[in-house]
DNA sequence: CGCATATTCCAACGAATATTAGAATAATGC
DNA sequence: GCATTATTCTAATATTCGTTGGAATATGCG
């Protein structure tokens, strides 16, 4: 039967994106992608591999259409194909979280507060944004803040926060986000913050995960 | 820096989702477990492959935590862990449906009418056919349907139609739907139909779709 | 108990993959 | 044009993965 060749190549097709998220390097390629366009030098420092590894990999990723390139001057700038793979590398770590117990194990031990987030709570803390009832920092550097942010948020960048603490009320609440559940860097902000007496607060969201649940996002 | 040691842990745990379904065969796998509970057997024979290598294929998929099985007698059955893995295979599916253009060749040539449909026509389908002016079949084998099913559709499966035939209206639009974008039983069915004079079309959604939609299903 | 059926386990082979090192290409700036 | 920087290509390695065949396990039935 011929049916059976033409399912073969469909199925094939597809796993051709699946291989191409089968790595996690690969993985946490798209995640830094998804934060806006990367060299691939960035991307390898980023990730903590060889710039040649970083390369192969994004070969495959391009390969697989999930990505795409383009030179900059002497660079060459990958970003993600599309605002749906975003989405499916939200949807592949939500599944994960979901379902393998060695993930939340490992995720408990990293973070101390996982602060996930329900439709519900994610209308309630922009209803207290846009009031500026809280202050919704983005902690991540600058360049990924100007690609795309939550509304209402302001950048902070991690490695600005001691220097322009002060720029923060210290009468309210702050909540910090960065590139999403795997990243440590709110973590790390709220750890400085509340050091230095602020209530603060993190989030897991991230800009793929806002986007995700159906929110928008404010590009500057 | 401990970071990195955190950040591979992390992704190497969502890779192995990602190397689950990075396989043509398991892909198959799961598309035929969106549409309900299977035991190898049955499994192994709609994809076309030998039961010692279905059986290989489940038990990643069940390393990965994406099935389960259960002894049900003197067969295992397997399902899917949870309707988020059902909505994982359809956000891969149109990614590549997206993303490849090799892929959009492949069904250009397999399938003449595409039909795919967004959230107005869905709306639009399910008034017509609350209204009765449309009438909604499931080709897919019974138990397929009763596992879960379009609103108003009725059940009325592929191998069945040529005796059943008379049951449907001679006068209306009729509409068929099956396993989804890469199964071929809906355009069976229409072409069947149209032989027999009837007005036929299909559509490529298939329950999995439907739901990843957000829109209902029955269970009967 | 012993036989039939359904499924998994084990071993083995070739194919595909990740990683590293070294050479090659492509654009920039003097 | 030449050195510099960024990236890719090629080749080589160790490892993993898909597939197949044969043995083993588990359940149901007479």
């Amino acid at each position: 039967m011929d049916k059976r060749k033409a399912k073969d190549l469909l199925s094939e097709e597809v796993a051709r994106i699946g291989k191409a998220v089968s790595s996690p390097k690969r993985l946490e390629l798209l995640e830094l992608l998804a934060q806006g366009e990367k060299t691939v030098d960035a991307l390898a420092a980023e990730a903590g591999i060889d710039i040649k590894l970083a390369s192969a990999h994004l070969k495959v990723l391009k390969a697989a259409r999930l990505v795409v390139a383009e030179r900059d001057g002497r660079f060459i700038a990958y970003r993600l194909s599309g605002e749906d793979v975003s989405a499916l590398w939200v949807k592949l770590r939500t599944v994960a979280e979901e379902h393998l117990v060695e993930l939340k194990v490992a995720m408990d031990g990293i973070f101390s507060a996982p602060e996930k987030l329900d439709a519900e709570t994610r209308r309630s803390l922009m209803s207290k944004a846009r009031r500026g009832d809280v202050v919704v920092i983005d902690v991540r550097p600058a360049a990924e803040y100007d690609n795309g942010h939550l509304p209402f948020a302001r950048s902070m960048p991690l490695d600005e926060i001691r220097q322009r603490i002060k720029e923060l009320p210290a009468d309210k609440d702050i909540v910090a986000y960065c590139r999403g559940p795997f990243c440590m860097m709110s973590a790390e902000a709220v750890a400085l913050l509340q050091e230095h007496g602020y209530r603060a607060q993190k989030i897991a969201d991230g800009t793929a995960e806002w986007q995700a649940a159906g929110l928008p996002l404010t590009t500057a």
